[in-house]
DNA sequence: TTGTAGGCGTTATCAC
DNA sequence: GTGATAACGCCTACAA
């Protein structure tokens, strides 16, 4: 199948390219009946532009895209459902670009900004430290969301970047204080691979300082890292780990999980060693995910308020777009949302 | 900041154009030394091509491009993780495109066609019918996966499609009859909104058949449909769905729900009015979904061979590809992976 | 209101 | 092994 070009519908109609590319295009200076005449034909010959020939001449897009590390994270879904909500109601293209694990989110974004002329970028997830050198290169606003990810420095020039997130070092202490407090001393916690330099880093160091705050002495044996080789925030991982740590013998009345994936599996090894949640073992999350809500017993998890992150990115984005003032950072709070998986012990 | 482009890393070299791009695109007539010598100069300046321009230009690609019409769909994640591995091991490029709720998933691939020049279009999701005289005018090879779509009929020219699935209708018969073999009569069904003519329709069509195969009447107020506004297949419509019909005082032993996930909305909506699963009501899912594992109970579900069919589907596009004839369809089988939310009925 | 022509940044073809 | 140069398909001055 010949590809058709607008040469050829500009043929087909008896007039001259810019006669069809001013249709196609809406533009204003042209006879209403050409114009009819030359959208039928294209709508008859399902005549298709050619994207990267419009990419690479046009000047700008009134596009944004989305920079997705790990698409299937079901904590992004929701923030990609409320982005590009709130992208498309401010009457800008949205574009959803998926990042693979071992490619650097700056990198494709400097590819993308220049095949497509983007307005802004929105990175979810990624890295939280990124070369400063590769992010000054980015010429386009951009926002760092769901990753308190690190800004370079105001070097004089105007602020092109933003970061909106949770604190996960103190909300993950805020979680470990509310275990703590609810009597749990022994909180054995399940966190990512042992060189984890990013939320699973973050949400262990505050676990950590809130033992050290109340007193309560930090036993390496508790901390259970995922097997690096296997896909660490999935069901799976969580009920592997929670089943040796069971079958350890050590002795914990709460697990703590990073994630509500995690926290799951975890509950499922516990039923299946014929224990209860929480008669036998607490069991806490983190992020708020529906599956914490509707789980049996229903998950005590921190929940990330993911719709006003959602709208301060764009909001921040934009500001940045349109050159208004606006603050680097904006963190949010979490909150505990309790559930029906961790009990109260009489102290 | 200025864009570089191939021109100015020319100058910057001494060489020419064409030189430059031998060496970014490892052609083989190139001197070593230059080749490194430019190359150097590409990283120090942090030089990135223009795709728009390349695809423009290039008239091929090894690309394929994966269409999903819901990112977020659970069952689609496992499915293009397995995808983007087969892709990739073949050494092609791997495009994951999400197609928006109401675009036409053709429209986007013959764009994206022309775009990219695509070596081959896997979709995932999406509908079972499509215009025919567009389907015809997607000049690459494409298979339609997990969805059992209708392909044109052979009119002499080569195959360019196939489509990978389950047989939905098959599949809901068989757990629907696996429901009245445990001595369930009075099955509710939890269905997708009235009007779905996908597989939320094939999915009612197999229950209804597996009825009256067996006897039983079909009864209208045991077929809840989804409401239309919300989306579909959450655990929130499956909670709602649920409790609307728990509340109703409506007599069943049994709820049947199409997804895993609105099986886990029901299962909650159960326990929530202080009754249990499978003790007082049973409740089945379908797709084989983690969360079905890990629930508690483990819910009795249809396992779609999730890895087989992914792994069919890039075979299948690749035979296509590479022009070795091929059936159209595959049709794989489910299989009931039993769980624990279903009881037994004494007869 | 419409048509012609130049150029967007790259790759491929051809000389050298 | 290397360098001009002509496309790729579209948009947009500018001219008519």
């Amino acid at each position: 199948m010949e590809q058709l070009t607008i040469r050829e519908i500009a043929k087909l109609c008896g007039v001259g390219v810019s006669t069809v590319s001013r249709a196609i295009n809406n533009h204003p200076d042209i006879n209403p009946e050409t114009k009819q005449m030359i959208l039928d034909t294209v709508r008859q010959y399902n005549y298709v532009p050619n994207n990267s020939a419009r990419n690479l001449k046009r000047t700008d897009s009134n596009t944004v895209a989305v920079l997705v590390k790990g698409v299937s994270n079901p904590f992004f879904a929701v923030m990609i459902r409320m982005l590009e909500q709130d992208i498309i109601g401010r009457q800008y293209l949205f574009v959803l670009q998926q990042v693979e694990e071992e490619e650097n989110e700056l990198e494709v974004a400097l590819q993308l900004t220049k095949e497509k002329r983007l307005k802004g970028i929105v990175f979810l997830g990624g890295a939280i430290r990124h070369d400063e050198r590769l992010l000054r290169q980015l010429s386009v606003p951009y926002v760092f969301s769901t990753v308190n990810a690190e800004l370079p420095e105001d070097g004089g020039e105007e602020m092109r970047g933003a970061a909106v997130a949770i604190d996960d070092e103190a909300e993950s202490f805020r979680m470990t204080e509310y275990l703590i407090g609810c009597g749990h001393r022994r909180i054995a916690i399940l966190t990512a691979f042992a060189e984890d330099a990013s939320i699973g880093r973050l949400r262990l160091d505050g676990y950590r300082r809130a033992l050290e705050t109340h007193g309560i002495a930090y036993d390496e044996s508790l901390v259970i890292h995922m097997d690096r080789s296997l896909r660490t925030y999935t069901m799976g991982s969580g009920y592997r780990a929670a089943s040796a740590l069971l079958d350890s013998g050590r002795d914990f009345s709460c697990i703590y999980a990073i994630s509500d994936t995690l926290a799951v599996g975890a509950c499922k090894a516990v039923f299946d060693r014929g224990r209860r949640v929480p008669g036998d073992i607490s069991v806490a999350g983190f992020d708020g995910l529906d599956i914490a809500r509707y789980y049996e017993p229903s998950l005590t998890t921190v929940e990330q308020p993911a719709e006003e992150m959602a709208r301060e990115t764009i909001r921040a984005l934009f500001a940045l777009i349109n050159g208004t003032p606006t603050a680097g950072k904006y963190i949010f709070e979490a909150r505990i949302r309790e559930g029906a998986s961790v009990r109260r012990i009489a102290q």
